[in-house]
DNA sequence: CCAACACGATAAACCGCTTTAGTAAAGCGG
DNA sequence: CCGCTTTACTAAAGCGGTTTATCGTGTTGG
């Protein structure tokens, strides 16, 4: 009843087991009538060689790891990660690989690593000097690091979060905003601060506001949802000091602010001009249609995987360039209304 | 320079092989003196066991599969995928499994199951006599169908589909609507025609259309994307036997219909009433947000995980009842206009 | 004082495959 | 007919863990 061995296949077509994995492995180097017996032995016996005897062996597991710093429930609520899963994806399938997920096991990543059976990992918006990538390295594992930063242990993949963050606020101040917010990424793991992409995206928004020589703004933060999204608008400031435009680290709660603002009897983008970060597909059907930074989401996947993939054939490689990123206007923005009025505008 | 072994560690400390490999699965057999030691240097050494080596021992590899039918970049544009995977995502965490994406592999499916080291599979809209259920069988790994057929072998998740569906159809029919068309899932490889799911969908929908003793509506095949929908618009006829409903089996497919409906300089719903199958998130951000049968995806995922989690533990476990659908009536439906000149209602 | 018995640690077999080194037979030129 | 190379196939040694059976040893009970 249990699982058909190489030996089975062996003694069945009369042959060593060595024959049998010459059949599968190379050929060429068996006679044309053993070659076809073999074959057909195993077919008949619906043969399998076991994985994880052939990665042990080969020292090659044909799987490449994702590290997902949260609950995998968290982070595929946001879209983004279907997006780079796309990009990975693409290159998975040319290369004739699968893909792992790798969520923290039993709450730490570190345990997760040990544990995952991969010719290399990609990581998500962890530092280089997290204690999860330290265990990769002590190991020995190639690794890609997405969204994080330099690091001259790693390839590291990026785009330009400051430039797309200060044309989003650019944009904001050019149609005459002076009140601004800011919804900022969440951690990526509960021990961190800013993530390496916030702090660039915060420092790229700042850069703008400085220069416009504006007050500095409000900043909240909130987790990549919706919800989180509706949550940070209702803990913005209100009164005198409400914001006429906010600037948002991700789509999903940039869409967020602008449901709970609707709900709140707000008009976006007339009471509230919203500007999201990312590009999601979905952001384009949105009510209105959201005003945001593209990034290259799938690009950067794939990016991400060809780079990891040669490393894992040994060759070593530099970081590339950021990718860049671009603003889209849409319809969530609009004009400041009666920005100075000498009283309460309202 | 390579990785450290266990007898690496062995040696070090002093010990025997065995002895390391106790400290960490039976730590209670040995003294409490060694096993500190033992602790200490592997710590050390920063010593992490081969997991594929861990695997062919204790014959579990701490994993489960999700069998891809298609290529990731295109199942992935579908959050569908998402959700599932936010299902068996709670599962897998909860019982510290890592999730393997199984694409096919050079373009065969059943190539990627041999090479996946899995200790059980999730297989997503593929038939009980699909070949690769076939080769999961002959190979002797759990399996739990989602969105297949009845089957005496494996324990299949499902929906109520044709419920669903007819409920879809009823409600179009109920606003006058007598010129219908439905957009079918595509096939879940190139080989088959209507998925199971497609095939019970149609079943609901037709029920409803004959019930009603409406003409037999045209139908259209669709991918899973808003592109796709796209299409499908434009290959619905025109004219007279224009329909001014269309049933979509997928919500992807039906923001695409809108979507091209609205270019082609029509109104939804004034002129074309759309209902979608799904309930995604993003389909209540739609504009205008889309009127739809919800099925509990991550319920779905999450049982599926629950049912092969006991497979792999040796319960023998049955196919549970499907789960209910409920139709969601948004603002992509209204009443049929002007359908009969003479004695209009409306 | 000796048999009985935990206790702590180990040697060796095993998991299922790949691969190196090697053997026997066949082919070949001289 | 002999040495030499090919060809076709195999034995056995890993790969890096786990696990079973065993073995000293210091403790006890009778």
């Amino acid at each position: 009843m249990s699982r058909v061995t190489i030996a089975d296949v062996a003694s069945a077509a009369g042959v060593s087991k060595t024959a049998v994995s010459f059949a599968f492995n190379s050929p060429e180097r068996l006679g044309h009538a053993t070659l076809e017996r073999v074959l057909g032995v195993a077919h008949d016996l619906g043969y399998a060689p076991h994985p994880a005897a052939r990665a042990l062996s080969t020292r090659r597991s044909g799987t490449i790891g994702v590290l997902i710093p949260q609950r995998l429930s968290t982070v595929f609520a946001n879209p983004f990660v279907s997006e780079l899963i796309q990009g990975l994806g693409e290159l998975c399938e040319e290369h004739d690989l699968a893909l792992l997920l790798v969520p923290p096991l039993d709450g730490s990543l570190e345990a997760a690593i040990r544990h995952a059976s991969v010719d290399g990992f990609i990581s998500l918006g962890l530092s280089p000097h997290d204690r999860a990538v330290e265990v990769l390295d002590g190991i020995g594992i190639p690794t890609v690091l997405i969204d994080s930063d330099e690091s001259s242990t790693h390839p590291v993949v990026n785009v330009d979060d400051r430039g797309g963050a200060q044309a989003a606020a650019s944009h904001l101040l050019g149609l005459g905003h002076r009140q601004l917010a800011i919804v900022v990424l969440p951690p990526a793991r509960a021990e961190m601060s800013y993530t390496p992409t916030a702090t660039r995206r915060l420092a790229g928004y700042n850069a703008a506001i400085e220069a416009a020589g504006v007050p500095a703004p409000q900043s909240v933060t909130a987790g990549i949802s919706v919800a989180a999204g509706m949550r940070a608008f209702e803990s913005l400031p209100s009164g005198a000091s409400r914001p006429t435009g906010v600037l948002v680290m991700s789509d999903m709660a940039a869409i967020g602010v602008m449901k709970a603002a609707q709900t709140a009897g707000m008009r976006v983008p007339g009471d509230l001009s919203v500007v999201g970060f990312d590009d999601l597909p979905l952001s384009a059907w949105t009510n209105p249609p959201l005003t945001t930074v593209r990034q290259p989401i799938v690009d950067k996947g794939r990016l991400a995987a060809r780079m990891l993939i040669e490393r894992m054939n040994g060759k070593s490689v530099g970081s590339p360039a950021p990718l860049s990123t671009t603003l889209i206007v849409r319809a969530s923005t609009s004009e400041a209304r009666n920005l100075d009025l000498p009283n309460d505008r309202r």
